[in-house]
Parts: structure tokens; sequence; C-alpha cells
DNA sequence: GTGGTCTAGACCACA
DNA sequence: GTGGTCTAGACCACA
């Protein structure tokens, strides 16, 4: 399991870890009641305080993400609230937009930016 | 001179209106060589401590986009990187549309959020 | 890690801190990626509040030439400017030559000065 | 009489105007007894406060470079001390090159400088 | 432990 | 009046 962690950013590792495991899971990538890596595993392989991939997995439990099971490990919840996950998502490319529009940025100046990363994919 | 400010926001209330200034001179609302109110004046207007429209305006200067001239007052650069101000705000644009790609947004669902906010604006 | 402070410069506190630590990045001594001091052990070192040293290295960072990590402390930056910093130190060189210029100094004079304090260098 | 201010330097404006008639004077252009504008004419000229002016006067005539004669004007004193004042440029002279070469700095990269703002003058 | 934010207030030089 | 520096200290999230 790749991921990618920005020391530099404002959003904590924690929620960094959160939200790739989110996308991996609301992107079809993790699949119902596969099994994640260990603690552990990923604490060595992330070169991470395990302490810091405890609490992304409390609040990927939290948030009906991810169920663990003692002793056994942690997998990936039946019912994953795809929706929930990405609507945050959006919501924080609303915000992103608000923003450049604010500094001035004009509507072909954003659709040129939706193109370009969407460019390839068939309509959807 | 309006800001608004969002104290429960994760960005810091000095950022919020560091940025907020950067938009007034990006978008063009306030030109080269305008005053701004004083630190005084904006502190009691927004009810902030001083210090910290000062790392506001202290961060604002840094960027070249504001002057304080001791004793006179503070006010827009001549010169102000407007492009880059936009630059940035777009480049966050691009941030937020890849992560939600990732989470498994559509093109029609980041396209239905552009319209949106820009709708009412004339073609540009 | 040695800092001179000279309490009754102009230059303010947190520049001489920044400017001293801005040379050891650009001559060398201090290396990529390597960690600095903590904020409250520099402060209790050198007998400066904190919130002095904080400011020195919002600017050390604002220039690219430090970056932090919450959590864990302050580092060189990667990719440090270092000849940017050279650069404007001689800029500095250059204005103060003119005005000695202007003020009737001959050519003699500032070499006198250049051979002095480089004096014992190997030609380089 | 030309000034040049610099409404952005960190010197405040009262020094530079007073570096800027010492300069005059230690180079020659003014001669000894020759008049200066008056207050009120440099204040108006330069657009600046007549405080300022008045401050910048009154360390001119503390360092008996300029004296006063009530109804009358500002003259340039018959005995100035010129060597003091080319000696504190140079001070800031040394200052520049020593920090420069603390940042890394070679002795090359400075008379490069020298010769190229000594360039064309005849050896002295 | 680490850095980050914010408040409060003293004091300064300058215009 | 203006902005600039510095100290002091509370409180926070994160590792």
């Amino acid at each position: 399991m790749r991921i990618f962690l920005d020391y530099h950013s404002r959003t904590p590792i924690y929620e960094q870890i959160e939200e790739q495991i989110a996308g991996l899971v609301s992107s079809g990538v993790l699949k119902a009641n596969e099994q994640l890596p260990s603690l552990r595993q990923l604490s060595s392989e992330l070169a991470i305080n395990i302490n810091t991939i405890k609490r992304a997995f409390s609040e990927l439990e939290a948030k009906g993400i991810t169920y663990s099971v003692a002793g056994k490990g942690i997998f990936i919840s039946g019912n994953p609230q795809r929706n929930a996950i990405l609507d945050s998502a959006l919501d924080e490319v609303r915000t992103a937009i608000a923003k450049a529009k604010a500094m001035g940025a004009k509507r072909a100046d954003v659709i040129k930016i939706v193109e370009k990363l969407f460019e390839g994919d068939e309509v959807s």
C-alpha cells in the first residue's frame, strides 16, 4: 500500500494517512473486508511513530470506514460511507475555487484545470 | 474594508487576514500605493489583538504585497505580484481537484461546482 | 551553535539571529536537512524570549532557508538559496562602498579594508 | 540640491538627509560658508515634514558640519570634520564586507565590486 | 517533548 | 498619531 506523506504540509500526518486510506476505499482499490497491513508494519514502512498510525485508524474506525478485530487485524468495513468521503473532498474543491475566484480567477481558468486533470477519461 | 474571519477554521486568523487583503489587491480593489487602515484601527475593528494584525502584515510585506513606512502607515506595493497570488490560488484548486479525483470524483461533479460558483458572471 | 548578539545595534535581535543562521547555511557549516536546536533550547541558551527566536525562524522559513515540522523540530532546507544569501550580502557591500565613494573615499581606502579583512586567507 | 530618499529603508529619513548633506560637504560639492536652502524650501521640495528637516540639521550642526544664523539661514561650517564623515562611511564598508565574508564571499568577489565601482577613476 | 497561535502590554523611534 | 521590537505567558495539536 503506497502512502505519500508531505511533512511540510499543514495537514497533520495522521490526517494524510487517514485521507489516503479513505481515498483507496472510496475509489474502490481497497474492497470490503480486505485486511490492511498491521499498525507495526505501517509504522516501520512509513518511518512514522506508531501512535500516529493508531490515531489515523481510530478516526477511520470512528467514521465507519474500517473495523478492527482484536488479535487479528484491521479490515475495510463492509458498508463504507463512500459518499461522505467524496463529499468532503468536493467541499474542499468548492472552497479552493471560491478562494481563487476572490483572487480574480475567471471561470475559464478553472475549467482549463479541470479539463487537464480529467483529460483522457471517458465522459462520465 | 470588509474582512471576514472564521475563528473555527484551521487556517490561522493572521493568514485569513493576509489572504483577504492579498485577494483585494489581486482583484484590483486595492490599488498601488493606496494606504491601508492603521494596525490599531484594524485591530479594534476586527476585535483582534494588534500583534496578530502585525503578523499578517509582516507576511504580506515579505511577499512584496505591501510595504510599511514607520510613522506613516502601510501601503499597497507598487509592483504587486498579482499573478503570483492568483497562481498559488489556482495551484490549490488543482491539488483539491486531484485529491477529489483520487476519491472517485467524476469530471461532471467538479464541473457542476464550477458552474454554480461562477453562475451569473458574464463569460470571461 | 555559536550566535553572537549585539543588543545595542540598530539591526533587531531576530534579524541578527536570522543573518547568522543564514550565514552558517550559506558558508556550508549547516547542511541540508540538518536539525537545528529547538526553539526552547535556543531561547534559554541565548537568554532571549522564545517569541523573538520564533520570529527569526519564521523569516528564515519564509526565505526558504529552513523548514519546520511541528512536533519534530526545525531543519535546514534541502534547497537553500545559498547564492541568494551571498548575493544580497554582496549587494550591501556594493551600496556601502558607493556611499563611501560619494563621501570622498578613494579606491585605496577600500582596498586597504578588503586586504585587512581577508588577510591570512589563501588566495581564492 | 538633489537629495534622494528611500522610504523603504530602515535608516530614518532625517538620517538619510543628514548623510547626503554630509556627503556633499565631504566630497567638496558644498563649500565652507555656502548657504543651504531654507528649512521650508527643503521641506516642500522633498515633501517631507519640516520637523524631519529640522532634526537633520540639528544633528549636522551638533557635528559641526553646519551652523545656523538666526534670521539668515543655515551655512556650511568652515572647518568640517571631513575625516569623521568619511571614517564612518568606511566603517560601514568594513561591516558589510565582514558580513559578506561570513556568508562565504571570497576576496575576489569583493575586489571585483571595488574595481567596478572605481573603474575609470585615476589611480588615487 | 516539539513547533504554532494568540493575547497582553511595555517601550521605542519617527513623522 | 504611526509602525517596530521585545517580553511574558496561556493554550493547542502533534509526535
